[in-house]
DNA sequence: ACAGTGGCTGAGAGCGCTCTCACACCCCGC
DNA sequence: GCGGGGTGTGAGAGCGCTCTCAGCCACTGT
């Protein structure tokens, strides 16, 4: 019997002398099936090289097996690394990942999960751009399926987040450089838009203020959250005259950034110019001075964020979890002697 | 009336009191309808929020609009730029990315690629863990699917494949180095098995032979390929009491493992030991001295990996086409003055 | 002897869509 | 007036699967 091109169950069933329903249950493992008949279905699938067709089974069983998952912009190693994280628990369930980046763009971003929708992703992890804006996915509670939100959340919208503390890692940064003398500290920053930025922000003028220090607006530099970005958001807290003696960057792609700019303008770090950065990047203990860091459990936001769906696949409809997860502040060299 | 819980075809059309039929041709833009029926249904599926549903669509036209991407591990930024690259030209045509890491593990890689094919991806792209054993991806041809081999190539395989110039790129750097005056050049690398790895490998042997050297097998040192991989090879080399002068370190994770290596052992560069490093990375230009690499297009090979595909999407069924990019030397001060 | 039970099987519906087909209608030219 | 196109519509098949349901055939217990 020469296999046909494409394989199904009915030819399966044909080629062992079975009904189309016996071999389905034979090869979906329920019901009852004889033990020869099982035997006879296997055989022939196995022959016939079966694959199972998962769009059909999809169809009909409302699961797909995937899970959706929108990122700024998967090159980020942060994102990337979270992924990973999520990617790890859910396949060990035998769901696969759809991904879609974002682009830290809005419109993107709805694109995006309308397409994820459409392709009928079991569960949806998005890392929203806008903390404020949710209508997009305000809409998918009708879909009945669950989402997460990862590293960020929104506004009045009462759905899973697992997230980083943004404010307490940004408030330990702080109070690092307050340590040493540091009043006028600049800040690297992206659009405060995006949740976990306004987090560090506001982290950030809390321990200043903690501190009896005023936070001084104009010590907050702003870009896009690329490396460009943050070079030019740099530049312009070390062109002023009365340049801070201090910077925080708040993530990893404006860190390199600023450290760029901070070699090009001739500065020394931490002589010159004291540095904290907001992620652990790998090249963070390769320069020198090593930068000290407020680092993220960026695999375990990954898996957190996989656990917390796969809960809610298997039916748990408890009310939404939000969950914080530490960071730790890496003393390194980057803010003068002895770290 | 109220909207179901789930819109279907059906929904609309009886809300447009047109026949199913219609309101599908309406809908999907196909065959002749009406400018009164068009309308209708149109505003009915506004109304209703119709959302189409992928996955009947994809069961019937054979066509899920997705592409599977099978990596070694999406952490890497190497992979990440190419997923990048790859989503952002397929995206355009309204494809959407399934992501499976392989962990440069053949069992693993043969289970991704399984579950893809289960999810009827309308095409595959693979940058392959071995170069020899391609079993699991010639069964692919008879899905009639197009398959894109990303990085790396195998033996005896006819696809499609969009590759680095790895032996001409090991070739520079080697050249480069032997300018300096090294003849004894220490190798960091992974698995050969992996083909790209093993192009460099040529490409480094070839070089060495044409300047009258003959390669010393003990100066290769293998890990895999991860920074702790990297930092063990690089060890091994170190501790050598006739310890080579210049290493050629053939990833980026094995790249910063090496340096911390080079670092921990007390030694400098370029002075103690010269270094050129396969693939260009983030910090490179940020440690000192800044590292001379072989930089290889990333974004470029993702984006013609998904041009390949998309050409073959259309219909293209030229003989296989296998494409090289070339890869440029960015020459720094890693390896002694001047270079 | 006969209902009751459990193991096993096949027929068939139906998931939401695409697409073929038949047909009804219009307007045209002869 | 009547055939012939083009235009618009609805009925219905069928993609490959899951799952319900009815019915079969042993056995069992009384």
């Amino acid at each position: 019997m020469l296999a046909p091109v494409v394989v199904t169950i009915r030819d399966v069933a044909a080629r062992a002398e079975v009904s189309q329903a016996t071999a389905a249950r034979a090869l979906g493992g329920y019901g009852y099936v004889g033990a020869a008949s099982r035997r006879a279905v296997l055989d022939a699938a196995q022959e016939l090289g079966y694959r199972p067709n998962n769009v059909a089974r999809a169809l009909v069983s409302g699961s797909t097996r995937t899970i959706g998952l929108v990122v700024g912009d998967i090159e980020n190693p942060f994102f990337a690394a979270a992924a990973r994280g999520l990617a790890d628990v859910v396949e060990e369930e035998g769901y696969t990942l759809l991904l879609a980046n974002s682009d830290e763009d809005l419109e993107r971003e709805r694109r995006a999960i309308d397409v994820l929708r459409t392709q009928l992703v079991d569960g949806l992890v998005v890392a929203p751009v806008s903390g404020n804006d949710g209508d997009h996915l305000r809409v998918l509670e009708s879909d009945n399926r669950p989402l997460v939100l990862m590293d960020r959340a929104i506004r009045g919208l009462q759905v899973d987040a697992v997230m980083v503390d943004n404010a307490g890692g940004a408030r330990t940064a702080i109070e690092h450089l307050l340590k040493f003398g540091h009043d006028r500290i600049g800040v690297v920053s992206d659009a405060d838009e995006i949740s976990s930025t306004a987090e560090r922000l506001r982290g950030y003028r809390k321990a200043l203020r903690d501190a009896g220090i005023e936070p001084d607006p104009g010590l907050v530099s702003v870009g896009p959250s690329t490396r460009a970005g943050g070079y030019d958001a740099a530049r312009v807290l070390l062109e002023r005259p009365d340049r801070p003696r201090a910077l925080f960057t708040l993530n990893n792609f404006m860190t390199a950034g600023a450290v760029r700019a901070i070699r090009d303008f001739g500065l020394r770090i931490p002589d010159d110019v004291a540095l904290v950065a907001f992620d652990e990047l790998e090249w963070t203990t390769l320069v020198d001075p090593p930068i000290t860091v407020v680092a993220q459990p960026v695999a375990e936001l990954g898996r957190a964020v996989g656990a917390r769906l796969l809960a809610r696949l298997r039916g748990d409809d408890s009310t939404p979890k939000r969950t914080r997860l530490r960071t730790e502040l890496i003393v390194r060299s980057s803010c003068g002697p002895g770290g």
